[in-house]
Order: structure tokens, then sequence, then C-alpha cells
DNA sequence: GAGCACTGC
């Protein structure tokens, strides 16, 4: 039931005893009237369902809207098709949907489709970056937040739309704090709009660009010489968290109503005492669950790559002490950067007679449901990003999770029947843990938000509207940061032209700026490949078992130079080989005979395709901005100087012991063991990434002069010495 | 001698 929430949060009902999915009744294939008749019948049978009437009318009543509804409530698939019925597209305007997951955008949106008994991409369609799959008559529109951010420097106004909703708020991702920020200002500005006396249209008339990009409707109604204003802007928050104050509070007390879920009931259990060695406590938790409780598989929470291998290894070891029939027990690891077919594992179901047991990283939290999870390990840890300002450097740490996250984790355990939730740690220290997870944007680069905010026309960003403001000294130093690579004035303004190209660039703001000087090096080819491949997680893909293996494959692309000139070969081999066999067969093929020279070659192929989109996108931009896509040949140290000037900011010097002195933080860093100068260790480079992990590590790394620091930078280099 | 999770007209 939709229910006000009134100043303090409101608990949800409890969770009751329910029927049984009805997505998973049926097994047999039905002909498509019973297909229609059992999704009309599943629709039905949505907690959400019997509020339709009044969540319109609040809609109707209310410009922002907080809908707290929990896993399974069906407010994400069912709340737009209440709206698109109830005539909020009317005057062609859309219904737009926005998701922090590409999965999530493209999943719920063919579900919607489906519903409605339209083809994809028609009255029902997503958008994410690579994959449109809209049309002139898309009504409701799913797409990632991200893309909706893009959309608004093209279009300020937001003008298609007449209902934006945010969806997952409370995960708080970057693009969702920034979003929430800029619709709360457009909603505004469009209020105001529509209140204006006709007198002030011109004002918006003036706005040219805005009134001929905008969507049909409005040139339409311009030419009939109808009203141009603005209609208001209808916002809907929608989250998961109970609490839903921080939303309405932010958005000027707007109402929040709460939408009943659909999960099946979890019984927490903790430990009596607190855990001094977590990883032991999972141990013994997994085979306690294994030896002592019902039918069902396991979902183990861990922190990290390492720390799932050694527990899946201990785990194979204690395994072999148990008596042969209680061996009926089978691990599956699942992490990002672990390759698609053996991600895959783990949605095959258990053989007959065993239990699987999941070891995961918060992947499995959000991003991956996982089918028949009866039982869930808290150990109550998570690793998590964080960055410090000042060093300009990024650290993975291993904190304790929010109670948010803890409840997000137990829930994984209730959505097929019953679950039972063990967190290794007492009662007593969930209570002190913080109520949710530090937003991203408190700890994370700012340099690429405060870009687009300057982009978007926010004059004062260290002044503008967060939900909740990063700290200030983070803001000032991506505003420095941008200033030294001229994407800034002097006065605090983007810079004409190459503010606003780099603004454009879906890229970190110093690859956009290395693509933009790199035609004044001949190698716009070189740096084009080059940011395609940094702007992705790590090419090189090498198992503990095949290690050496991977080191002699690898070997094949290295260059002595570094890892800018090694990603560059990998590129072009990649390419030359699919250029030699393809005579222009299909995509999907072409996709096959790439992901097998991966294979060969112990390379990632998620990161290798996702790297050739992102060239392909960026190649489009860059010829549309009138950059000849020269390249410098063989003359790698033109690509090389290029690459100082643009990464002059991340240039180091090597110390005694191997070490390396950053020289703009002056911190002491080492060469990260993946780079192809580990053992090198030159005198003087240039690097993209300063992590600390174990160690303080720079990554992506290329040999260069000292001298052409001097030369090149001399605006960094001269203040400096 | 080593890689939480996402995302970008």
């Amino acid at each position: 039931m939709a229910q006000g929430v009134e100043g303090d949060a409101a608990r949800p009902p409890r969770l009751n005893g329910l029927p049984s999915n009805p997505n998973l009744a049926n097994n047999a294939k039905p002909n498509s009237f019973n297909r229609r008749q059992k999704i009309a019948q599943q629709r039905k049978s949505l907690p959400i369902a019997s509020v339709e009437k009044r969540l319109v009318q609040e809609v109707r009543n209310n410009d922002t809207l907080i809908v707290v509804g929990e896993t399974g409530s069906g407010k994400t698939t069912q709340i737009p098709q209440f709206l698109f019925n109830a005539g909020f597209c009317s005057d062609g305007k859309v219904i737009g949907v926005t998701q922090p997951r590409r999965v999530a955008a493209v999943t719920v949106a063919k579900r919607v489709a489906e519903e409605s008994g339209v083809e994809l991409g028609q009255r029902v369609g997503y958008s994410i970056r690579f994959d449109d799959m809209t049309s002139g008559s898309t009504r409701i529109k799913y797409m990632t937040d991200g893309l909706l951010l893009r959309e608004a420097l093209l279009d300020p106004y937001l003008s298609r739309y007449s209902v934006l909703i945010v969806d997952e708020a409370h995960e708080r991702t970057v693009h969702t704090d920034v979003l929430l920020g800029l619709l709360k200002d457009v909603q505004n500005k469009r209020s105001a709009s529509a209140n204006d006396c006709p007198n002030t249209e011109k004002k918006q008339l003036s706005n040219g660009m805005l009134l001929e990009k905008g969507q049909g409707v409005w040139s339409s109604t311009l030419k009939q010489g109808q009203s141009r204003r603005f209609s208001t802007l209808k916002l809907i928050i929608m989250s998961a968290s109970l609490d839903a104050r921080v939303f309405s509070e932010y958005f000027g007390g707007a109402r929040a109503v709460h939408v009943q879920g659909r999960q099946f009931p979890v019984d927490i259990l903790y430990t009596l005492h607190p855990q001094p060695d977590y990883l032991d406590a999972t141990l013994i938790t997994i085979f306690q669950i294994h030896l002592e409780e019902g039918p069902g598989d396991v979902l183990v929470f861990l922190t990290g790559q390492e720390e799932i291998e050694s527990v899946e290894r201990l785990i194979q070891e204690r395994l072999r002490q148990l008596p042969e029939g209680n061996r009926n027990m089978l691990t599956v690891s699942i992490f990002s950067s672990l390759p698609s077919e053996k991600q895959m594992r783990v949605f095959a179901p258990s053989p007959p007679g065993f239990r699987k047991v999941i070891l995961a990283t918060n992947i499995a939290e959000t991003s991956v449901t996982i089918p028949g999870i009866k039982y869930v390990v808290d150990p109550g840890f998570v690793k998590a990003r964080s960055y410090d300002p000042a060093k300009g450097m990024e650290s993975l740490i291993v904190i304790p999770t929010s109670k948010a996250q803890a409840l997000q984790r137990s829930g994984r355990a209730g959505r097929e029947g019953p679950g039972k939730c063990f967190r290794l740690y007492p009662e007593t220290e969930f209570e002190k843990l913080e109520d949710s997870t530090k937003p991203e944007i408190k700890r994370c680069n700012l340099s690429n938000v405060v870009l687009q905010l300057m982009a978007l026309g926010v004059k004062d960003v260290i002044g503008f509207d967060f939900i909740e403001k990063p700290p200030r000294a983070a803001i000032v130093k991506s505003l420095e940061q941008l200033f030294l690579l001229g994407a800034l004035t002097e006065d605090c303004k983007l810079s004409d032209p190459l503010g606003h190209q780099m603004a454009r660039l879906p890229l970190d703001p110093m690859y956009s700026k290395a693509l933009i000087q790199a035609s004044q090096f001949n190698c716009v080819e070189e740096v084009l490949i080059t940011v395609a491949m940094l702007s992705v997680e790590s090419i090189f893909y090498a198992p503990r078992e095949k290690l050496e293996e991977a080191r002699t494959a690898m070997k094949c692309f290295s260059s002595a130079d570094g890892d800018h000139i090694t990603l560059i070969n990998v590129f072009r081999a990649a390419d030359e080989f699919l250029e030699k066999r393809k005579s222009g067969q299909s995509k999907e093929k072409d996709d096959k005979l790439l992901k097998k020279w991966c294979k060969e070659n112990f390379i990632n192929s998620r990161s290798l395709r996702h790297a050739r989109d992102i060239h392909r996108q960026i190649q489009g931009h860059v010829e549309q901005m009138g950059l000849r896509i020269a390249s410098c040949g063989d003359d790698m140290v033109q690509f090389r100087r290029c690459l100082a000037a643009s990464f002059f900011l991340n240039a180091a010097l090597k110390q005694p012991e191997g070490l390396y002195r950053a020289l703009a933080s002056g911190q002491v860093v080492q060469i990260h063991p993946s780079s192809v100068l580990f053992r090198t260790k030159p005198e003087c480079i240039i690097f993209n990434e300063l992590v600390q992990t174990n160690h303080k590590y720079i990554r992506n790394i290329t040999r260069i002069d000292y001298l052409w620091l001097t030369e090149l930078a001399p605006q960094y280099y001269s203040m400096q010495r």
C-alpha cells in the first residue's frame, strides 16, 4: 500500500508469507495468447498494482515525489506504464527512467515492452552508451543516468521529458548525485518558465540551440505560434532505502510514498563475539551450513579476488578432510575482472545432491542476481575506493559495510523462499555501523564532474546545490587541475574552444586534453587508441595457474618504451587479425573470432571489446571536431612527447632502490608489477594512475626525457623549479 | 610482484 511518509522515515510493513513467484510457476512454453494472459496476471498480482490510481494522483498533485519501494514491488516496470496510461505522454512527451547500470536499463525496457505488447524500440525503448533502442515514437525510455547527464549538455531543459524518474537513487552513484542536482535546477527553471507571462518568451526564443534541438513537440508548437513555455517537469525519485528523509528534504519537503515489496523473510543470525579472523570465521560458517542446514546454495561476500582465491583453496583443503559422503560441495567464484565465461559458472545449477557455494565480491550485491541462494554469509567488510585530493591518490581500503549494505546482502537470501543470513559479528557491532555507505561523490576525483557541471552552465561549482557536498578541497583540486590543463581560464570560466571540446568528450579530462593536443604532434591516431585502451579495465588477463604462458604472450606486444605503446600494439594486432580473417561477415562472427584471439593471447576480451567501442565513438567525436586523424608512423618519439605534454602532472623521477618520486605531489611511489617497465626502471616517466593498495603504485607508464617536461609544460615546470 | 563495483549523445 502506498502510505504517506511524514517526517520520520516509515518502517515498511513487515514482510509476510507470500504466494510463490508466478514467474516460476509454469515452465511450459505458452502460446502468445496464454503468455499475454499470464503477463497480465503477473502484473495484477504485483503489490503496486492495487495502488495505481493513488500513485497517479500523487504525481498529478506533486511535482516531486519520492517513492520508497522494496525489492519486488514492481515500481520500476509499473509506474512508467501507469503514467503513460494516465496521459503523461500527451503532446509526444517522453517519460524517462534512469538506472545506474546498463543491464538494468536493457532488461527492464524489454520486460515493459513485452508487458505493453509493443515492439522494443517503439513505444518502449532504452538508450545506453553504444546501444540506442529508441525511435521517434518512444514514450517510455529507460536509460543510464550518465547518458541523461550527457543529454543535458545538448538540451539543458531536458525539454522532451514530461516526467523523469531516477531509479535506485539510494545507491548514490556519482552520476545519480549530479543528476539530482541538475534535475532540481531544471525543474525550477521549467516551473518558472511555465508560470512566466508571454512577454518573457523572447528570452527562451533567443536560446536558439535549445529550440532547434528540442523534440518535435516544441518545434511544432512553436510553428503554430502557441505556447512557447516549458511545461513543468515531474520528478520521481525512487529508492529502496527505508529512509526517504534525505531525498525529501533535498527536494523542499517533497512527499514520500511507500510501496510494499515482495520478499521472503530472512533470519538474521549474529555471532556471540567479535571474530578476530573473519576469513577463518567464514570458513567455519560455510562448513557449519553445509553440515547442519537443509539444502540450498550459499552466497559468501568477500572483499576481493585475492581473498576469494584463498578462501576457495582453504575450502578445497578442508573438504578433502571430510568423510566422502560430506564432500558434496561445489565452489564457484565471481568478481568483475573474471572473464565472462567463468562468471557464467555461478549461474549453472548445482549437480543433484550438491551444494553450491558462491564466493563473490559486492558484484553480487546489486549487479548480478544468482538464483537458488538460501544462505548468505556476510563477514561485514567491503573494499572501497577513497580519494585523497591533496595527494591526487586513490586508495582501495577494506572497511566495514554500512547497515544498508548489510541489509542488501541479507536480502539476497530471500528472493525465492525464506532464507538465512549469517553475519559474522555480534548484533551490538551491527548497531555501530554507519546507516548508509558514504556516497561516492564524497570519495572520488571530481575533475570530470566539475568539467561537466561547468559545461552545463553552473558558474559556482563550490556553491552547487549537491544533495551532499563533496569536500571543498576536492572541488578546488579539480578546478586547479582543469586550469592547468587549459580547460579553465584565469577567471575560472570554461575556455573556448578547449574547455568546451574537453567537456564534450566522454573521457577523463586528462585524456581529452591528450587527444586534442595530439594533432600538434601528428599522432591523433595513436593517442585515440591509447585513451580508448586506458579507459577500460585491465586489458591483460593472467590467471594464476597459467602465469608463465600469459607472460610469454604479453611479450609479443611489449614495448621497451612503456605500457602506452604496448597497449597500442595490442589494439592494432587485434585489428589486423580481424582484417585478415573477416571479409565482411557479421558482427557476431567478428566477436567470436576476437574472443578466440583474446583467449590465445591472454587478453580480457570484454575489456578489448569495450575499448574498441570507445575507440569508435571517440573517433566520431574527433572527426566532428575537425581533427585530422594522422599517424606518426614509426616516430614514437613524437607520441611520447605528446604523452609528456598531456600527462605532465603525472611525471615521476627515479629514486634510489627502484622507487620513484611523483613530481607534482612529492610522493614516493613504485611501479606496479603489471607494467612492462617494472624491471627496466627508466630515469623519468609519466603515468596515468596512482593507487594505494599494499603499496603506492603507479600504473600505465611510459619512459620520457626529463627535458621534455620543461620544454612542453613550461607553465608548470618553470613554476616548480 | 598484483586487480571493490559501476558508468559516459
